[in-house]
DNA sequence: ATTCCAATTTATGTATACAGAAGACATTAA
DNA sequence: TTAATGTCTTCTGTATACATAAATTGGAAT
């Protein structure tokens, strides 16, 4: 399907001997099992309830027990997956709720960081902030605007100064990421995404911290505005796809 | 030292057998090295900066380097301990600035319930809040006062109804447990940490989401009332203690 | 003497083997 | 027919063995 999946596949046929030279800086079967996993995961290949058996999995990606294990542990970790005594592993069911709160406190993330650019930003991250933003004028394509919308909240995130802060936010980007992709980019976002960006700069100019907060919360949140096709989507798929609670 | 230590000993003493045959409901050697590596490294037998190589451990605790890697993974998914590249494992180093910015994310965390709480909580959550704080009226031992505070700022979390926020809030506060250690806790603290106690659950109640984030945010941060010592002793700890930073 | 290359050692990730416990299934007895 | 007990199979956790990549050290050459 992906790349990761080709990677993996070509693995299995070659024994392995192709992954294990491939590994180029980041090594890690178990990081890319991780990956995998969770796409997996998040696209409803594994739906939520489902049973994640080691053995299974292993044999599915031609690995040994062990770096699947270590992906369980960490996705289990980050609460993705849980584990249940001598029942496995299970997928926590991303309840349309659950999903609600990941996107409201990331939201609230986001304006943490407009709020602390707005008071302290230095001008060269502001510089970076103006350019990630220009960057955005006049882009049409869904996926390209997708793209240079990131590097866009990146910079904001950088503005903040709080180098502890944009870890986290930028850690909550990337688990908020796989659900983001079941949205709908409509064309017609870019639009308004591209004017909200530009009242928020502006805001941060200005220095108005507490306005950027909001600008920012409303903007992630706006989200909600595709947000309820979202949470619907979900729905639906957990009540179809589910095979069994037990 | 603590029960799981000793337990852990009687294990190595024993070869496992009566570790192994111990295991009551909840079995796992490797939940139970989680703890004590995590206990070590908040009482500070493994201070900030220490490497945790897995051999060492692992002969160190008498068991193989499977459980130890496990509990190492899941100490670096909740960030307590980080993973450098061929370096091994290693407690994240404090500098004063990052320890900073730490609480200060802290602290807008813990703002981010109050606010909630003030807006959404339930009764009963109001209730338990409120039972949390009574419960800290007039106690005057340090220890047993820092263990009823925690409980209180547990109670506030919950309160806020965002789970995801919950979970994130606990393990901030989780990962900021090894840096506390360094505070010293004058009992003249006491009596206004209550006193704010009072007045962040009275804001709350009135609903003042505003004010209650507000003094939250105050009421963690004036952990920089100390912080200051807090920074300086780290600062000069570092500089004493750091072998070389390599 | 300094630098570069090679070789040996160390560390880290993965595979596999093993052990013990829990669950399931079947058989027997009441 | 149902319940209980015993066995067998499966599953999960731990140990160990192995392979590879990186780092360090030593030697040689410039």
């Amino acid at each position: 399907m992906d790349t990761l999946s080709s990677i993996l596949y070509e693995g299995i046929i070659n024994n392995f001997s192709a992954l294990a030279a491939m590994d180029q800086p980041p090594n890690r079967l178990s990081e890319q099992l991780l990956e995998a996993i969770e796409e997996r995961i998040v696209t409803g290949e594994y739906p939520p309830g489902a049973r994640l058996d080691e053995v299974e999995l292993a044999e599915a990606f031609g690995v040994s027990r062990t770096p699947i294990r270590e992906a369980l542990i960490r996705l289990g970790s980050i609460h993705i997956i849980e584990k249940m005594p001598r029942r496995g592993w299970a997928i926590a069911p991303a309840s349309p709720r659950r999903l609600v709160e990941m996107f409201e406190f990331m939201a609230e993330l986001e304006a943490l960081c407009g709020g602390f650019a707005a008071r302290r930003a230095t001008p060269f991250q502001l510089q970076k902030l103006l350019a990630a933003h220009e960057a955005c004028r006049g882009v049409k394509d869904p996926d390209e605007y997708y793209r240079l919308n990131e590097i866009f909240h990146v910079a904001l995130y950088e503005a903040s100064g709080n180098e502890f802060l944009i870890e986290q936010t930028l850690e909550m980007q990337r688990r908020a990421r796989p659900y983001r992709r079941l949205q709908l980019r409509v064309p017609e976002r870019i639009a308004s995404s591209f004017a909200e960006h530009e009242e928020i700069v502006r805001t941060i100019l200005a220095n108005n911290a507490e306005l950027a907060a909001e600008k920012l919360r409303q903007h992630v949140m706006v989200q909600g505005e595709r947000f309820a096709n979202l949470v619907k989507s979900v729905e639906k798929l957990s009540a179809a796809d589910v095979k069994r609670p037990a």
